[in-house]
RNA sequence: GGCAGCGUAGCUCAGUGGUAGAGCAGGGGAAUCAUAAUCCCUUGGUCGGGGGUUCAAAUCCCUCCGCUGCUACCA
């Protein structure tokens, strides 16, 4: 595989540390980022890809006191726990690091330090909730009353769930801290640093529109509307403990013991991510190459997100990474691939309420490739979609099972029985041979091409007429007719069948890279990045040796049964 | 309330000005190598309602209805 001078810098949206994550984070950011790092891989693109868990912020402090842990080590173990559950579904992250580590913690402190030489950041005071009882502040959400609005007694300070309404929390009646209860709480000034997006809104809006092209509408409009409804300046520090410390050479140390606001570290992980993976590889200051410098300039940095994250990304990171300029040019990024939401059977998937599938709980019941395959197959990209036991047993069962996993399987038996599992010698390609040849030139391309921009429900609906034009090849072929009567055509047929099976493997890997291995090796070694099929069908489907032993894979994919959809339903809920 | 997206066959979704599409499900047939798996043919939609622009509208404009999301201190 020849290398190439473009280099992928992929990341996937940071999963917050606080649990292990639900299919709809996985659909959103993880997968397609591991799909896409995958291809890039196989097509011979040298490629990072990186995650890493975001953990600051009091949403952390309050899980682990609620947990009776000592935060650090509460995130130790959420951490160890969503690597885990990342490995068993085949994430293939070059890195995954964490945001609490000390590259992050370095860079932070860096970008506010340049932002802050820069003019970019303003010390404003502000007031807030403090609790008597907690001794701590209170942020908005923490603080819960009685809504002036619809008088429901447990609206929150920053939105009362009940009307929708956004909520201040001197607004409330009865306020009270929603930690321990207690009504004694006053309001106190609270000096704050300010980040002032709104000067940069000229360049963003330059910035954003020149992405119109190659970004989805779902980006492009979101990161508009910030815009065009008027960009504040954010804050971007915060009263709590557990963060990136304010340095005290920023604003005179008037911002002492104070943290920065999670959204503000989290995204700057990305780069500490790529110096954690360095570290860890022996690769001295070569993360940098991917970030800044010329050698920066052959990468394209490709970011995967929920929808919920787009602002983030399109305004906040970038505003982050503009303020650095002149005296340092961190990348933006160039191709933003946001998502909308899966629903679970019509509703919402929630880790809070536990509803839903999370991805640990999904390894439990089924092989990771099936959840794979069904949710790019899937994914929410042009709207929601919706998750059901049914729909998603339908379609492993047809797609997989059926249309892949036994073609496979009838192809390699087929030989065994009647060409003592080689792959056969007699008979030469005809007209049949080259139809499907020119079909597949055509649709491997399409398929590339879909893949290339990053539209993954129509490439896996490319995929799997990849599969179907196999299946109908072989009828038309017939080898166990033919066998009768002209042993060379049936060999033919089936040795075109196996180099069917082996050009599956290959194109399906990035997908389902647990199976494709599977059935790559059915046929021959495989090594550890199956890499894409270049070359013209003609070739790739003449490529295996002749007289080459091959073997049956054992069942590939097993077909989910009614009963265990029933058991399903009733463990996880969500009808069919 | 404001803003955005969506509403197309029973289900999941393509299609953004030129004779309504795919997969699944349903119906009929072929084949019997195979995890009863495959292949071929086929039923099925006044494209949410109404109005307008146009020679021509699922597609553009207006309006109404419905669903979803976002609304900056959850991340």
């Amino acid at each position: 595989m020849p290398k190439r001078m473009t280099r992928y810098l992929i990341t996937s949206a940071l999963p917050y540390i606080n649990g292990v994550k639900h299919l709809g984070n996985l659909v959103g950011s993880l997968l397609p980022a591991d799909v896409f790092a995958r291809f890039c891989r196989a097509r011979g693109f040298e490629t990072l890809a990186l995650c890493a868990t975001d953990e600051h912020g009091s949403t952390t402090e309050l899980a682990a006191a609620e947990a009776g842990r000592d935060v650090r080590a509460f995130c130790d173990e959420q951490y160890a726990l969503q690597k885990a559950a990342g490995d068993g579904f085949g994430l293939s992250w070059d890195h995954f690091g964490r945001s609490s580590n000390a590259p992050n913690i370095a860079l932070t402190q860096h970008f506010a330090r340049l932002l802050w030489r820069n003019g970019h950041l303003d010390v404003r005071t502000t007031k807030q909730v403090y609790s008597n009882a907690d001794k701590r502040f209170l942020s908005d959400r923490y603080v819960v009353g009685t809504c002036p609005h619809c008088g429901y007694e447990r609206a929150r300070g920053d939105q009362c769930e009940n009307c929708t309404r956004v909520l201040d929390p001197v607004d409330l009646i009865n306020p009270r801290s929603a930690i321990s209860g207690s009504p004694d709480i006053e309001i106190r000034d609270s000096t704050h640093l300010f980040l002032k997006q709104s000067t940069f809104v000229p360049q963003l809006r330059a910035w954003i529109d020149s992405h119109e092209r190659d970004w989805p509408v779902l980006v492009t409009s979101i990161a508009r509307k910030w815009l065009d409804e008027g960009l504040q300046d954010r804050g971007i520090t915060r009263d709590v403990e557990w963060g990136v410390p304010v340095p005290d050479d920023i604003a005179d140390g008037q911002l002492k013991g104070k943290v920065f606001y999670v959204w503000f570290d989290a995204p700057i992980e990305y780069i500490g991510c790529a110096q954690e993976w360095a570290e860890a590889n022996g690769k001295g200051d070569a993360w940098r190459d991917w970030w800044i410098g010329p050698k920066s300039k052959d990468v394209v940095y490709c970011e995967f997100m929920g929808k919920d994250n787009i602002p983030f990304h399109t305004v906040g990171f970038p505003v982050t990474v503009m303020g650095a300029r002149p005296q340092e040019d961190w990348k933006l990024v160039d191709r933003l691939k946001g998502f909308n939401y899966i629903n679970f059977d019509g509703g919402k998937f929630s880790t809070s309420s536990k509803r839903g599938v999370f991805m640990d709980a999904a390894l439990e019941i089924l092989p990771a490739d099936y959840w794979r395959y069904y949710l790019m197959a899937n994914a929410p990209e042009s709207s929601d979609s919706n998750f059901t036991w049914e729909h998603f047993a339908g379609q492993v069962n047809k797609d997989l099972a059926d249309v892949l996993g036994n073609f496979v399987n009838r192809v390699t038996k087929f030989c065994g029985a009647r060409f003592e599992g080689k792959v056969p010698s007699e008979g030469e390609y005809g007209d049949e041979e080259k139809a499907l040849i020119e079909e597949l030139d055509k649709r491997v391309g399409e398929y590339t091409q879909l893949f290339e921009a990053m539209e993954f429900r129509k490439a896996l609906a490319e995929l799997r007429a990849i599969f179907v034009t196999g299946n109908e090849y072989l009828t038309r072929a017939a080898p166990w007719t033919h066998v009768k009567t002209d042993r060379a055509r049936a060999g033919a047929a089936v040795r075109m069948g196996l180099n069917l099976v082996h050009l599956f493997a290959h194109l399906a890997w990035p997908v389902i890279p647990t199976s494709a291995r599977r059935i790559h090796q059915a046929i021959q070694d495989a090594p550890e990045v199956i890499p894409w099929p270049d070359e013209a069908m003609g070739d790739f489907l003449d490529d295996l040796e002749y007289g080459m032993a091959i073997g049956v894979p054992e069942v590939l994919f097993a077909k989910i049964t009614d009963e265990q959809i029933a058991d399903w339903r009733a463990r996880f809920g969500g009808g069919g």
